[in-house]
DNA sequence: GTAGAATCTAGACTTCGCTCTAGGTCAAAC
DNA sequence: GTTTGACCTAGAGCGAAGTCTAGATTCTAC
């Protein structure tokens, strides 16, 4: 088992590109060193993967990089440490549930943008929408 | 009434910076050339604040620069485009829906983390959490 | 054993969306 | 009338998050 991966599998694996992953690597993202073959090649094992695949979803939700080493850094710097990891993600869900409830704001707005044009262009009578007046 | 608003008026109501909104000008965001006074200085109107609100509820939720120019071009050109207007906001609403839905599953995975450092912290044997070998 | 694909490093470059600077001009309060 | 603050232009700079390049090396398949 613990077969190791190449960086093009874990590529593959994760949708990160090679490119990236080198530069997560640099911006001290892991939860270890990755070893390297006899060549210099890294290489990784199940684990890195998973630990991408939660950083991927930390990322997608908005998470910018520095947090995610934050996080990473307590993480690799052993037990003992639990509640700040919770505090941390306990932030980063506060904060994604007000994206999202800002998004749901928006898109209240937009809708309702929406809905003046549909009328607007089914009625065929367009005029006055927001040239050169507003219409809200 | 249409008593004309200073860039700082506008910067003030619509929580944009006097640089965003020479910048938004550069960037051909507005419905209108907006006018000047004898020296120079930006006359704005209610109607041009009114637009930039709607923008900022374009731009919270997403939707880049130069998608806005478009729709702003579309105004600007006036009547008779009011089906791509329609068909732009359309798109942008279902990009704004995704983003929600994207959001929200991150959040399952995120909220799912939460409760088992929840657990462990409570528990206090915190052990084999992340480190060396991921709990999940 | 060799061709071709994958990987290595260091560092330059890109895009987005502003923000800030420099060097002035204009307007309003005292 | 002068000081103070707001505004002007043009253009440089910035932070985030990668992406891409060049040139060298290693690994894999035949």
């Amino acid at each position: 088992m613990a077969a190791s991966l190449s960086i093009g599998d874990v590529a593959a694996a994760t949708g990160l590109s090679v490119h990236a992953l080198r530069f997560f690597e640099r911006e001290d993202l892991f939860l270890r060193d990755i070893p390297r073959s006899a060549g210099g090649h890294r290489l990784y094992d199940a684990a890195d993967v998973e630990w991408l695949l939660l950083c991927n979803r930390l990322r997608e939700s908005g998470m910018p990089i520095a947090t995610l080493r934050r996080f990473a850094a307590l993480v690799r710097s052993g037990p003992g440490n639990e509640p700040d990891r919770l505090e941390l993600l306990r932030e980063h869900e506060r904060s994604v549930r007000a994206r999202i409830a800002e998004l749901t704001a928006c898109l209240e707005v937009i809708h309702g943008k929406v809905a003046v044009y549909e009328r607007h262009v089914e009625d065929g009578t367009a005029a006055g929408l927001w040239a050169p007046v507003p219409s809200s």
